[in-house]
DNA sequence: ACGCCCTTGTGAAAGTACGCACAAAGTAGG
DNA sequence: CCTACTTTGTGCGTACTTTCACAAGGGCGT
């Protein structure tokens, strides 16, 4: 059954939209540093780059926070959407793998705007543990589940490559860890209580060539075409 | 009007399998590598995290290349999937911006196990200029136009800081540049014959971050709730 | 050559997402 | 107070995506 969920209100936002908001977010953050004091859906979402009927159907999704005639407070969006995103507390990250790209998110200066608490840096190099990178001293991997237990770690991050990685994965979820962000070119296996997202530069190159081609494509006379192998070896 | 193209073969492949070709591209390409011949949907799906029908739709659009009752040949799909998205030709692809995160770029070795070569590095700062990373000399951002033109980069990847993000991509597409792979967070502005793709650690992180409040939310009992600004000052 | 079994390819249904267009609601000016 | 103007919030049609379920096709053993 559950005809209706007893909570007040429906807390249903679409992925979609969860996606988008922090793009509002950052948006709304550089006009309130500029001393904006509201603005028009139009406006916010030519920044954000969206459309703006898409841009009202998002914030609808949080509740009524806008003005007829007027716009939207920027400040007081901006903290609706902190709190939806759940900004409003501190989360703590936790990153292995301090290569150039662990080196770089670490580096990653207030992460969003505050919100990300940097706790801990792992890698399995003993050339590179002891090491201080932004401000914090890289520890051994072997660790991971001491730290992660101490320092209340919730979020993980695996920048480590890719045979490495479902390894940590698991230490991680194993320690405690609910959510992993994950650079390394692997698809990883945890269980369904984890939540995982995934960044990876080659598919979005890969992405990038395909739409190259297709232009390509386009502008060449039909002639040329692939070598198409027909047969199969 | 326009009722049918008059193209041989409907190219018209989603752009939600687009993305998922690379992945299923680099489960083969491991596949290939361990001496596997044939692999069934289920299998690759179930290596791919996806549902095996939604697999198997999405192969079929680029043709019907499994054979009934045994399932795909791993080398033949792997030579398919590269060809339609592109990658049996080589693009040219420039980094600007040599932080930590240009850096890591560039020695992301074999990028998407070929396809994709880096020509160029650029950056403003002439600390860094002269400098080799990854085999190549980091070269001052005003060569940009001049070097773009005669490399013939396709692929601009912009790595800089948000600020001057914008400035490098609209140099980028003066000089010729028709995709971008932004990772800095800001929303960029290009003419509509440019593609632009966004690769954003913070905002992962946020949407992380929401999940994440999610789960806490369910468990704790609803008594505590936020503290809710019913006034807006 | 036949029939069984396995796996693909796809029609159809269900679920999401998008964007137009407009009524509702608020401001501002007289 | 009333009218004119602005901008939100949303109902609705359309398009895309996912998933189910099964008929069609092909290999393999006998």
């Amino acid at each position: 059954m559950t005809p209706r969920s007893p909570r007040p209100r429906d807390r249903g936002i679409p992925e979609a939209t969860v996606a988008r908001l922090p793009v509002y977010l950052r948006a709304l953050q550089g006009m309130a540093e500029r001393g904006t004091l509201t603005v028009s859906s139009e406006d916010l979402a030519s920044i954000a780059g969206v459309n703006s009927a898409k841009l009202r159907k998002d914030l609808s999704h949080l509740g009524s926070y806008g003005t007829r005639g007027v716009g939207y407070d920027v400040d007081y969006l901006v903290y609706q959407i902190s709190r939806e995103l759940g900004l409003t507390q501190d989360w703590t990250v936790a990153i292995a793998g301090v290569g150039n790209l662990g080196r770089a998110l670490a580096n990653y200066g207030g992460f969003g705007t505050r919100g990300f608490r940097i706790a801990a840096l792992f890698d399995a190099d003993r050339r590179v543990v002891g090491d201080e990178v932004a401000g914090l001293v890289v520890r051994h991997i072997d660790t991971l589940e001491d730290v992660v237990g101490s320092e209340g770690v919730s979020i993980g991050v695996i920048a480590t490559p890719a045979v490495s990685a479902q390894g940590v994965c698991d230490r991680f979820v194993e320690a405690g860890v609910t959510s992993v962000l994950n650079f390394a070119p692997v698809v990883l296996n945890v269980p369904p209580a984890v939540d995982v997202r995934k960044v990876d530069l080659s598919i979005e190159l890969q992405i990038l060539a395909f739409h190259e081609q297709r232009k390509a494509d386009g502008q060449a006379p039909p002639e040329a075409g692939w070598i198409d192998a027909t047969e199969k070896t």
